[in-house]
DNA sequence: CGCGTTTTTGAAGCCCCTCAAGTGTAGTGG
DNA sequence: CCACTACACTTGAGGGGCTTCAAAAACGCG
């Protein structure tokens, strides 16, 4: 079974026999994990490094009224927090968003990584740094794209990375989130995420049933987001 | 002149005086820069390391139709893009908001910190992760919050950010921004920014003036935020 | 003093929310 | 096979928060 760790790192550095072996060794053990289970909740210590190999799951802050924003999404071959460990207490939770598959790596492993493997650790940081400009790119979403723009938006997103990571398959990629779930990532509420859903299936840009979603029309969606897929920085700094 | 950056440094680790000297060198040399200037623009390959030792500054990004998001603020003391080598090219600009003095560090030194002073290392990661922490931060703003409470958080948050690094005095501190670039940040129009500080100084909340502003009621305020200041991380992992 | 920028205020409208009810779609156990 | 439950999705009606458009007032700087 493929190991989309190891391949999304590879998307990033030059890794070695030895590189691949060592990630794998790591990465031998994992768990199995039920849907809507919190794996770290806001105000924990910082634990082991988790490695997505199956399943979706998500950052998300809770308000004092209730609500509950979705902060990012961790599909295969993500990791969550390489280096919590400087910080005394976790500010958001992670919890996943369908059953998963998900290994830990201890904070001394992780070291090891960092300081004596320089490709593993250089696609480390990518992979870091990427995920830090797509907050950013979360931001100019909520604050400058009306409900249309960022529902497309944030399919173009989901979609990149999973073909990245060989999830999706032409035009279709497995998406198991409800509308309630994108309705928390994006600010607004389950009943309009229907309806900017119903929309955009009634312009036949999309289709989206139950787990799988297929772009019909993918200039169409990339035009109504406003995409530019540069933040996803899938272009190498020394490739050139 | 009080150096801000080694002052907020010296918040997050033991700072030895070898280690002060070393940074205080390496930001010896430094540019004044003019209001409404790139440091660096979107699509640029990432040069050194900018040090804000006076002024302000904000990350931004520009859309398609014109309109512009500011992602973060940059005060004296921070710094941008501790390792922005590692990407090919720049996600998004860097722009002063007032007059500004400006350190550069090239990536060599920033290399020299990072893997020859640990303490160092640590402080920088530090406030790097506590940056990431407030874009999560203003994603919850922007996706849960409305214009009065999101307003009121961000002022929270400013004021707490300069109280860390000595630039308030008691319920006061200088904001050199314009009620543009406040909206610019939080996702809102100008008018309507103007109509949330309308209410703010007739509630007796906030004074606002000309780049200075006093909280008359902290506790008002933080309550119409639903303020909790953890996700600044102005606790230390280590410090119980 | 004159000019650009920032702030302020008004009026009208739309986007998205709230509240509410109804319709699938699975899964469980009788 | 159906009853029951839980959850996700769908649709309608009404309201409010924020925007858009427009213009005037106040400020700051040469």
């Amino acid at each position: 079974m493929a190991n989309r760790f190891i391949e999304k790192l590879g998307c990033f550095a030059v890794l070695s026999d030895p590189d691949i072996a060592l990630l794998a060794k790591m990465t031998a053990v994992s768990r199995r994990v039920r849907a809507r289970q919190d794996l770290i909740r806001e105000g924990d210590r910082p634990g082991p490094v988790f490695v997505m190999l199956e399943g979706w799951a998500c950052r998300y802050k809770i308000l004092p009224e209730g609500g509950r924003q979705i902060i990012a999404f961790l599909m295969p071959g993500d990791t969550c927090d390489l280096h919590g460990a400087v910080l005394a207490e976790m500010d958001h939770s992670i919890q996943t968003l369908t059953p998963a598959r998900v290994a830990s790596i201890g904070r001394l492993e992780v070291q090891e990584l960092l300081t004596g493997h320089p490709e593993i650790a250089r696609a480390l940081w990518t992979t870091q740094l990427i995920d830090e400009s797509v907050l950013r790119v979360w931001i100019v979403s909520m604050g400058r794209r009306d409900s249309k723009a960022r529902v497309a938006h944030l399919i173009c997103e989901l979609y990149l990375r999973a073909r990245t990571i060989g999830l999706a398959s032409g035009d279709s990629f497995e998406m198991p989130l409800s509308q309630v779930v994108l309705a928390d990532a994006l600010g607004l509420t389950p009943v309009h995420m229907n309806r900017v859903l119903h929309v955009l299936r009634g312009a036949d840009i999309i289709r989206f049933r139950r787990g799988a979603l297929h772009i019909i029309d993918p200039t169409g969606l990339a035009r109504i987001a406003g995409f530019d897929e540069n933040y996803l920085h899938r272009r190498l700094r020394d490739a050139a």
